[in-house]
RNA sequence: GCAGGGAUAGCCAAGCGGUCAAAGGCGACAGACUCAAAAUCUGUUGGCUUAGUGCCUUCGUAGGUUCGAUUCCUACUCCCUGCACCA
């Protein structure tokens, strides 16, 4: 059995190289062994060591793979084979994200069912996936639209619902005109729909959400526990946004309304009160003789759009109302303002224009008083004269008994001041939304409510799980389809029968990529969501690799999802991914590679002309997988010479090895598991090719092996190609990884071919003064070794490296040819060169 | 504006106190093989020098620390990524 063949499909006509091998042939042909063999199949086994690697599991909206996505899964099969090949428990599973927007947008589109689309590109994705040669557990496979899958959706929706981390409120939400559905606060990206780009509005809305800001604090503290890239930490950090400060309850109309602020010790410098234009009792404090300018304001800032009010400058109207200072009993008054966030804190502010640049431009504006409390220590400020405000330390002034004081110190005096008056108290705020997760849309797992007029909202029983999303519906009509479908929309109350009405929202795809990890470790089971064994020996995932777009989204949800799921006792570990690894981002031609850029090199562009293993040895090679990398349609060739390189040393295997050989594959074992730990995957490679090279005149049979194992991570199928022509009968990629022998290793070897590279490069230079100096090439040359020495020059060798007669002769040779007497200027590790 | 990450020879990309004129790849050039290509192999690829040497100028720009910096510190410029009126 002869499957490669130097001298066939030889191709003259393509201008690309030469295909010297039938790479498909044998890709193919291992792929079936693999899958037949159930290979990459696995099972909990409480003898073996668990390690678990996971991708981001992809989106199958698009029918095909380009370098992108071959990099990013990649990255991660290397790694996986390399803790398999260790002796670990590896699960390595690939699922498909198959609900969602893109979906239904492109399905309408194209006037196909979601469904059927969904379930083409599944079918098409997973052709490509299985062309990679990933070592992923097929058996493992789900999809996130099978009611087998969403049943579960659902099932934790009504757990969460129960212990009530699953509400429906009516609140100012992000509405995607062009989605035609509400978005949560992590999709709205700078005022666009993280999807679409298109503009997002607010729009008051009932909707449903999941209590993520109850965990607003584990969210945080526990990211110590995990093992992930510092900026996706700090942007989750940012993202919670905790704040200590205090809540000062301020009078307005014999009322009191909260504030919070981080400074309250500039709280006698209060000289008005700003309340949120968005603030759902705004009207409460807008006397009749303000209402006309206010209503002016609001539709001022409503005709505007996000990204024209982020330009706008500080707008605001008078409501006529006055607020009493607590703290020293002063009448302020309140303004209405675009500046002020409804949503965070109490949707209101005291206003301190000498120590708060907005405050101040808006003071500014409209003419309000501005009051210094704050001097710095080497100067005394003229409020009339400020340029802007100063927001520094310093020491407290017009602050009654406060005056003298550091402002950092009188933070907590203050705050402490008005806690015993009962006036204030010290708080924390975060800037975390609870998650939004109602959509209007059709593609996604319906949410187990109905609505019944006697019994109000009513959580579908379990035993009526799943609630099947019909497939039956009118995509013509605008909005959600379910709407319009009388079968799914009327439903009996399961607590009184009554005809109720169902709840038409979907989830987002959010909810199903919160748990899918959890899925996996027991995909089939019917009864469950998951078997608690499987799912405790599984979890956590050790390696997570996927994108940074997903930071504070996907990540943050599954975090989320995860702790509540450990609060109501499914599982018994509260961070899902131990270890996280962002891939960086191939570009080509400057661009980021994509479809819609149109600068797309697909998968299969590469496998047909070298084969897959070199697009995938590539890949790695180039770039450390964390750092974007430009694509090169030359490199690519490189590899493809490696991986042809390795083919033909294959040829040259002998029995005997020898302490030369050894040690340096024992060097190379060792280099090559410290780079795969660290994810340098460039480094082990260079390490490996360097070794195929010095070994080009032959190779222990033995040692081969170790190679051939070393570098199969990044080229699985040429390498049990080669391992069972070796006669070996097993797979490659099943086999132990090789252990490295440090007694072996010997630096001596090391520096007798650092020494023979310099006398190989002196000989050449030689060579070359001496044709520059006469022109004439030189002809024989003549190396003097110190006796002990004499061994570590072979002739042979170093003819073929300088393609000229070579003649080596130890310095005490009687017999030995030097006319010129160079024998006298050899040194151990240097060589007298004579050329003529 | 704030936070995080970058800037390395023709290009891509390692290096992160000395062994660095700087790994590896690509490209280019020269040589070997060949009738000739392709493939493969060998060498050169900052400058000037030299029988295997020595010197000079280089790792975004300008300074600094150090016996010594591509590697550490400071400022600046440019690029990317995220957040963005969060009180």
């Amino acid at each position: 059995m002869v499957d490669i063949n130097f001298n066939n499909t030889r191709n003259q006509k393509d201008s690309g190289p030469v295909k010297i091998v039938d790479f498909s042939r044998i890709e193919k042909k291992w792929q079936e062994k693999w899958e037949k063999k159930k290979c990459f199949e696995v099972d909990v086994n409480s003898k073996k060591k668990k390690y678990y690697v996971l991708e981001m599991y992809p989106y199958p909206s698009a029918s095909f793979l380009h370098m992108g996505h071959v990099r990013n899964y990649t990255i991660g099969d290397v790694y996986a084979r390399y803790k398999r090949m260790n002796g670990f428990n590896v699960l390595y599973p690939m699922g498909f994200d198959s609900f969602g927007l893109p979906a239904e947008t492109a399905a309408k589109k194209e006037g196909i069912h979601p469904k059927k689309y969904a379930e083409a590109s599944i079918v098409k994705i997973t052709e490509y996936l299985k062309a990679l040669g990933n070592s992923y557990d097929w058996s493992k496979v789900i999809a996130s639209h099978e009611p087998d899958y969403y049943h579960w959706n659902q099932f934790f929706f009504l757990k969460l619902f129960e212990k009530g981390l699953a509400y429906r409120k009516k609140a100012p939400v992000n509405w995607c005109e062009k989605c035609q559905s509400v978005l949560a606060n992590e999709e709205s990206e700078g005022g666009k729909c993280w999807r679409c780009q298109s503009e997002v509005v607010t729009k008051e809305l009932e909707q449903w959400f999941f209590k993520i800001t109850d965990y607003a604090d584990r969210l945080i503290d526990d990211l110590s526990k995990i093992d992930w890239p510092e900026r996706i930490k700090v942007m989750q950090k940012n993202w919670i946004g905790k704040s200590y400060g205090t809540e000062i309850d301020f009078t307005i109309n014999n009322e009191k309304w909260p504030i919070f602020t981080t400074r309250p010790d500039t709280i006698y410098g209060v000289t008005f009160m700003v309340i949120s234009a968005q603030h759902p009792r705004l009207m409460e404090l807008v006397t009749k003789e303000q209402k006309k300018e206010v209503e002016l304001l609001l539709k001022k800032i409503k005709s505007k759009n996000e990204k024209e009010i982020e330009e706008l400058e500080k707008e605001g109207a008078f409501t006529g109302s006055y607020a009493i200072n607590p703290i020293n009993n002063q009448k302020i008054p309140v303004y209405c303002g675009n500046f002020v966030v409804a949503d965070y804190g109490c949707g209101m502010v005291m206003a301190v224009p000498a120590h708060d640049e907005r405050d101040y431009q808006f003071a500014k504006k409209y003419k309000i008083l501005i009051k210094v409390v704050i001097n710095p220590d080497t100067y005394e400020f003229n409020a009339e004269k400020m340029s802007r405000a100063y927001t520094a330390d310093g020491r407290l002034v017009n602050s009654e008994k406060f005056n003298g004081w550091s402002n950092r110190e009188a933070i907590d005096a203050i705050t402490e001041h008005l806690s015993k008056k009962k006036l204030g108290k010290k708080t924390v705020n975060f800037k975390l939304r609870d998650w939004l997760v109602s959509r209007q849309r059709y593609w996604g797992t319906p949410i187990p409510i109905i609505y019944c007029d006697k019994c109000g909202t009513v959580p579908v029983a379990e035993k009526n799980l799943p609630v099947l999303l019909p497939e039956k519906v009118d995509f013509k009509v605008s909005g959600n389809p379910l709407a319009t479908i009388p079968e799914f929309l009327n439903a009996k109350c399961p607590k009184c029968g009554k005809i109720g009405r169902r709840e038409t929202d979907t989830m987002g795809g959010f909810v199903d990529s919160s748990w899918y990890f959890l899925r996996f470790c027991d995909n089939k089971n019917k009864n469950k969501p998951f078997n608690q064994d499987s799912v405790n020996y599984w979890m956590p995932v050790d390696q997570y690799i996927g994108g940074a777009e997903h930071a504070v989204m996907h990540l943050m949800y599954a975090r989320f999802f995860i702790k509540a799921l450990k609060d109501m006792g499914y599982v018994k570990f509260d961070e899902p991914f131990m270890k996280l690894f962002n891939q960086g981002i191939v570009y080509k031609n400057g661009a980021k590679m994509s479809k819609s850029k149109g600068n797309v090199v697909f998968q299969t562009d590469i496998s047909n002309k070298y084969g897959i293993d070199t697009a995938r040895l590539f890949l790695m090679v180039v770039s450390s997988p964390d750092k974007q990398m430009e694509w090169s349609d030359q490199g690519v060739e490189g590899s493809f010479r490696i991986i042809n390189r390795l083919i033909r040393l294959s040829e040259k295997t002998t029995k005997e090895s020898d302490p030369r050989q050894d040690s340096k594959i024992n060097i190379t074992i060792k280099k090559v598991n410290e780079s795969i730990e660290k994810f340098e995957y460039p480094k082990a490679i260079i390490s490996i090719v360097e070794c195929i090279d010095s070994f080009s005149e032959g190779i222990s049979r033995k040692n081969f092996e170790i190679i051939l194992k070393l570098i199969s991570l990044f080229t699985p199928h040429m390498c049990e190609e080669l391992w069972s022509k070796l006669g070996n009968k097993d797979f490659i990629s099943l086999s132990d990884w090789p252990v490295c022998d440090e007694k072996k290793i010997d630096s001596k070897f090391e520096e007798m071919e650092r020494n023979l590279e310099k006398a190989v490069g002196d000989i050449i230079n030689v060579l070359r003064i001496i044709k520059d100096k006469t022109g004439k090439d030189g002809e024989k040359v003549y190396v003097y070794v110190v006796p002990f020495e004499v061994n570590n020059y072979n002739t042979d060798l170093l003819q073929k490296r300088l393609g000229k007669e070579v003649h080596v002769f130890a310095v005490n040779d009687k017999n030995k040819y030097d006319p010129e007497g160079k024998a006298g200027k050899a040194k151990p590790g240097k060589p007298g060169i004579f050329v003529e």
